[in-house]
DNA sequence: TTCACTGCAAACGCTTTGCATATGG
DNA sequence: CCATATGCAAAGCGTTTGCAGTGAA
């Protein structure tokens, strides 16, 4: 709990100095959607942060939730990925390494996982092609453990 | 061009082996179509490939073109990469080994690679995770030596 | 003849935009 | 004060769907 209030404390310094640096608004909108993600684990996404939010009797918008993301992002303390056409998915990022994703085209369910070995890909990538590799994303679509004993 | 042609009559023998297989109609907009991808190279989106038929004076809508691309994807005519939001991509697929791509945020131009490590990644991911990968897409972006150039 | 396929336009789902109102600095 | 943010609703954009007409088998 305390662990988990000190980093609630730690996102809001962080979100208030990058404000105020970069001549924002403080609004309460603001620091409540902040909140609201970091007191919520995963993955989610805009529907089911306003519904979320919205349950809770804030007076929030859409448009406000899209607007202070990119904030959020700006400020690396949210992370975006979009898994498909209709599937943009957001995370909390404050101090989590960069990790890449398998989703389970059935139930929806995401995982995480990091493997050392795709930097060396990258940089074999960036020696062949000539780019500065800046971002990536590795996604894996399938069957999750559950489904596959259900579908079967 | 002999070797073009070739490949041109090698692919209609494979669509239409499909279509019947399938019991699906042979209509000419669909031999157009697959004719149109293969009579061009790299990849492609939906509107680019209207645009460019309805140049040539072929009658085709949309409609026809989303319905075919699912054909040719089902026999792997076709590959379909969704590099973003609003931004679908297509590629011939025939006999062309799997890869993925290198994608420069400032012109936009797209690079393919394959890296056999990435396999040993999906294997170990599938062990830790219990998944059943069946696709993946790994995408690089980053600035092509070209706008490293421009750009500083 | 029949029904899968087609073109066209309207509907969709997520995101962005326009605008009048509210409020932080 | 007043420029920036906000909520709301309308517009955007690529894709999908519904429907009446067409043409492959």
């Amino acid at each position: 709990m305390s662990v988990e209030n000190d980093i609630q404390v730690k996102v809001k310094d962080i979100f208030q100095g990058y404000l105020e640096e970069k001549k924002h608004r403080k609004t309460p909108e603001r620091f409540a959607i902040l909140n609201e993600i970091y007191s919520h684990a995963g993955h989610f996404d805009i529907d089911s942060l306003y519904k979320k939010m919205k349950d809770k009797n804030y007076r929030v918008s859409r448009a406000t939730l899209y607007n202070t993301m990119e904030l959020l992002i700006s400020c690396n303390l949210v992370r975006k990925h979009q898994f498909g056409k209709n599937l943009a998915v957001f995370e909390k990022a404050h101090q989590s390494k960069q990790h890449d994703h398998v989703i389970c085209n059935s139930c929806g369910e995401v995982m995480e996982f990091c493997d050392p070995r795709l930097q060396k890909i990258i940089s074999t990538v960036e020696d062949i092609t000539g780019y500065q590799v800046i971002d990536h994303s590795l996604n894996l679509f399938g069957t999750c453990s559950k489904c596959k004993i259900i579908n079967q």
